[in-house]
DNA sequence: GACCATATCGGACCACGGTCCGCTTCGCAA
DNA sequence: TTGCGAAGCGGACCGTGGTCCGATATGGTC
């Protein structure tokens, strides 16, 4: 079923795939469908996750800078990068689980999980700002829409990862007394 | 047209109502809808417009620290505070017309003014920073969206204020040497 | 006033996401 | 082997955003 999923959204594109296509495809009802990911989202989401574990383990558990063990600021500018390398890679996937329905991203589980390891790292480099918010403030460039529409404009993703970097780490080198 | 619009919008919550019933409480068939606005997004900018317009006035002509004459940064800042008094009011609105269609946020005319006039000012204040995209990355925590969760999520307004204000004055304060 | 060309309009129509309910299928007990 | 309850499935169905084309109004010309 992921699998057909898959195979259609590689050859028409994720936006020109219907899910009773991919009902058809997989063989089954679309209830089925429904029942197995809630709605259009849950699919995306489900295809990414597999991806996205990986990201996770290496900062959960991977050698520095993306895992424990390195400054935080570097820990979070190495995360970044590595976050807009996936990004980039499936931007597709990423704007159809983002968009498909309300506030879509930050219900999902990933987004938690980049929201706390980011607040904990925040927290640590500059324990003078709102860890909390911050974090959101730093994943809001990663919108998938945004990095979509830049790409479309003809941004290089080098320089996004560039701009998003120098503006983490001004943002939270520690202030000077 | 537009108050009919208004009028079920502020009776029944935006994403309740459907163009069907704005073209029937205005008495006219669907298509002259479609005509007019494009799409389902065309109608709430079209709403908004009138309420930015004003902030587009305040910036380009009117006192500062909003309008010219004031220091780059706290331009920036006032931006900022200002236009998420205006996000808080109409969240609704935004929403819908920055989620409606993919990417339709950027692709908006008031988008693309409110992104010049922060490059603009960063590159006033930063000249070492990529203004193009760090004025991006300013507008990304504005996103409508984002702005819906954390206040459903419990967040102040006064507190997404102060936040941003302050990692935005971190960010732009020039460089020591 | 009659005629026609053109612009404007309205709502039937389509595709899609999402729901729902009747039917099948399966596991188990007698 | 048969009967029965539960669980899982599928596709008919609904509302919505968006398209499209036939009908209608408009205004200009003889």
């Amino acid at each position: 079923m992921l699998e057909a999923a898959e195979r259609l959204f590689a050859e028409h594109g994720v936006r020109n795939v219907s899910l009773d296509a991919i009902a058809a495809e997989a063989g089954v009802g679309k209830g089925t469908v429904f029942r197995r990911f809630g709605d259009r989202a849950g699919l995306s989401v489900a295809l990414l996750d597999e991806r996205e574990q990986e990201l996770q383990a290496k900062i959960l558990t991977g050698p520095p800078p993306l895992g424990p063990g390195a400054p935080a600021v570097d820990r979070v500018t190495a995360f970044l990068d590595a976050y807009l390398d996936l990004l980039d890679r499936h931007v597709e996937l990423f704007v159809d689980s983002e968009n498909a329905s309300e506030g879509a991203r930050y219900r999902i589980g990933s987004y938690r999980l980049w929201h706390r390891h980011l607040a904990l790292l925040v927290e640590q480099a500059r324990s003078d700002l709102d860890a909390d918010y911050t974090a959101h403030a730093l994943l809001a460039p990663l919108a998938a829409d945004l990095h979509h529409a830049l790409r479309g404009a003809g941004f290089e993703l080098d320089r996004l990862k560039t701009g998003l970097r120098v503006a983490a780490e001004t943002l939270l080198r520690p202030a000077r007394s």
